[in-house]
DNA sequence: GGTATTATTTATCTTATGATAAAGGATTAG
DNA sequence: CTAATCCTTTATCATAAGATAAATAATACC
């Protein structure tokens, strides 16, 4: 729990009463690579904090599996297009290295919001900064080559690289792994 | 501003002492087609709100004009990046029919964030909002011809071919004016 | 209302990436 | 340790989109 509260604190520090109001509707988890740790078609109601691992986010689009996202340990991954929708997702997570998770009740987190203004700031501010990332996201998306893409991720996600097989770097930047395998093949 | 409350009982209703706090801070603007309302370097203290007229977000890469988004009436407009992480902001905002529009002092709103939590609670909402239509944007960018993208677009948002000069268009969907128009004539 | 400017389309040529197939490598399971 | 499976690369061919240039259409300005 400790290095979920020293990762809060780099956007709200809580007080004691907020940290145990969250610790109680926590679990702690752990999963072995490959596995789903949410899977596709059902309404996101959990908020999951990486301890240690990698996870992505991807769905099937006309049966062919893409990779929206990836995430490593001390950071939040939820599907947001579920979770603050109530919507139910077209998304899975998947597990990409064993990891251990804590897993936060989103329903019991936003009941807090009522109890405790600090924690409702707290995610206010997490979720403002992974909009921030997904807006720039977009910007590195328009008028940039497949060569630039990868080329950016390299230099600034090194980790993307060494630790996820490539076929789901591939569709996270947007080609096809063969197209990938050419671009580092350097031309 | 009736037209801007309304807008906000979309995602949580204010008590009149709130809507007045804001009233406070907010004056209204008319502008003309093809101007700036705001400029590329200077970090983003304000949140638009657009009574009336269609603006964009766009920025130059390379020299080349282009666009991030588009917004309409009854609607927020905001350069998150800039306004939510107080750095400068490399993009403008640019009036592309003449327009009314209320702009909200974002430094005072913050403020009022700490008097009135159903305040910090509507922008985090409206935000929360803005976050999954970008996420939902990233998913349309990720393995889609241009084609499928401008037919995407004149399904889903029809108003932006009718309202906005194409060459603005084209770079929204990551292509050029020349493809754009080539897809337009039907291949 | 006519001229100048700006926006859009069309044409030609080039190139990056997709699709498919197959060969090597690497990893996993028994 | 070996076999089977999965991942990555390489090769070939087809095609969508970029670059550039020029023609046409629309808009703005005097």
């Amino acid at each position: 729990m400790e290095q979920l509260f020293t990762y809060f604190r780099k956007f709200n520090s809580l007080s004691q009463g907020a940290e145990e109001a969250i610790a109680e509707i926590s679990n702690s988890i752990t999963i072995q690579k490959n596995n789903d740790l949410q899977s596709v078609g059902h309404t996101c109601k959990t908020i999951y904090f990486i301890k240690k691992g990698v996870a992505r986010i991807y769905y099937l689009k006309d049966g062919i599996d893409i990779t929206e996202n990836f995430f490593f340990e001390n950071n939040i991954i939820a599907r947001v297009e579920s979770l603050l929708t109530g919507r139910p997702s077209k998304k899975a997570i998947q597990i990409l290295e064993d990891a251990e998770i804590i897993s936060i009740n989103a329903d019991a987190l936003f009941k807090l919001y009522d109890r405790f203004h600090e924690i409702e700031r707290l995610f206010r501010k997490i979720f403002e900064s992974a909009y921030v990332d997904t807006v720039n996201r977009i910007e590195g998306m328009q008028f940039h080559t497949a060569e630039e893409r990868y080329k950016a991720l390299l230099h600034e996600a090194p980790d993307v690289l060494k630790r996820v097989p490539l076929k789901y770097v591939a569709s996270y930047l947007g080609i096809t792994q063969v197209s990938l395998s050419r671009i580092r093949a350097h031309r």
